[in-house]
DNA sequence: CACAACTAAATTGCGCACAACTAAAATGTC
DNA sequence: GACATTTTAGTTGTGCGCAATTTAGTTGTG
């Protein structure tokens, strides 16, 4: 762990200064264009992630959506009432577990899935021209990453 | 541009979920990580990112930052604001150009910088556990991307 | 010179992300 | 069975990020 490579001090700071510039651009340009393909929809990239969670797995607990996206109940409480005031979900307390919320889909909610499967991936493949190949490529250096940057942090 | 790979139709949404999913976690992972090493410098992610830049550039107006960092004054402004509050720059309206505000380092802004330096880059290189070399790639990649992104939001 | 067009920064409003906290329900332990 | 502990959502407060608008200053054109 002590092994760093021998980068010189200075190229150090402008490295670090590439890296987070880079990633974090990178983000909210995808964001930018998942923006404008999911207007139509009416949804925003973080709503669309949670409707993409609901169309893979059906009916989830908060509790679940929140692991599947690592995101916590004080991003996804205001975000899933948003869903519901749109229609896209009901939101219903679990008989067995009282402290427990279930997100349903609503039929409208459901339908909008074909929409997006026809509309949103290809236009973005398109957008980011590059192959699916280096996507999936970035896809595993990136998961690489956040898994080894979430084990620092627990530990930092 | 028309020549996409035949992908089944299923997996372009499974695929679009994995893309989005895992450059949103990346970065919400470095930011989080960030975070933490930034909090002894009472920094910011983004607050890091416009001293990186005042680091390396000196004084600049905070058009000159924005250009750099692609970000608008509605994030700029209250954000150099906080800066300014906390002792690290302070705003000057130009002389020449009354509509300019150039942001200069105080000498506790510029001292933060060996601090920075000490701490910053070295954890977040060991944190992510990629060799330079990944990363050097990882941000070709990213960038790449980003430009492809930036060009297909101004047409869509 | 007057006036339109443009530019730089700031402001407003909305949504996300997270830390810190609260409320209510479930679980564990004595 | 009583009570501490843990778990699930929700709430509050702060800071980004961006769209849309506003304000003030500059430039261009007649």
């Amino acid at each position: 762990m002590t092994a760093l490579p021998a980068v010189p001090e200075e190229d150090l700071l402008r490295l670090d200064r590439h890296i987070c510039f880079s990633l974090h651009a990178a983000s909210r340009a995808f964001d930018s264009v998942y923006r404008i393909v999911l207007k139509d929809l009416g949804l925003t990239y973080p709503q669309y992630l949670v409707m993409l969670v609901l169309w893979e797995h059906g009916d989830l607990p908060v509790k679940k959506i929140g692991e599947r996206l690592r995101l916590d109940s004080g991003t996804l409480s205001p975000l899933i009432k948003r869903l519901e005031a749109a229609g896209r979900v009901r939101r219903e307390r679990s008989a067995e577990d009282e402290r427990s919320v279930t997100v349903r889909l609503t039929e409208e909610g459901a339908a909008l899935r074909e929409q997006a499967l026809e509309a949103v991936p290809r236009r973005i493949l398109r957008s980011s021209s590059v192959t699916v190949e280096e996507l999936a490529q970035l896809q595993r250096l990136l998961g690489r990453i956040t898994t080894a940057l979430d084990e620092a942090a627990a530990t930092l």
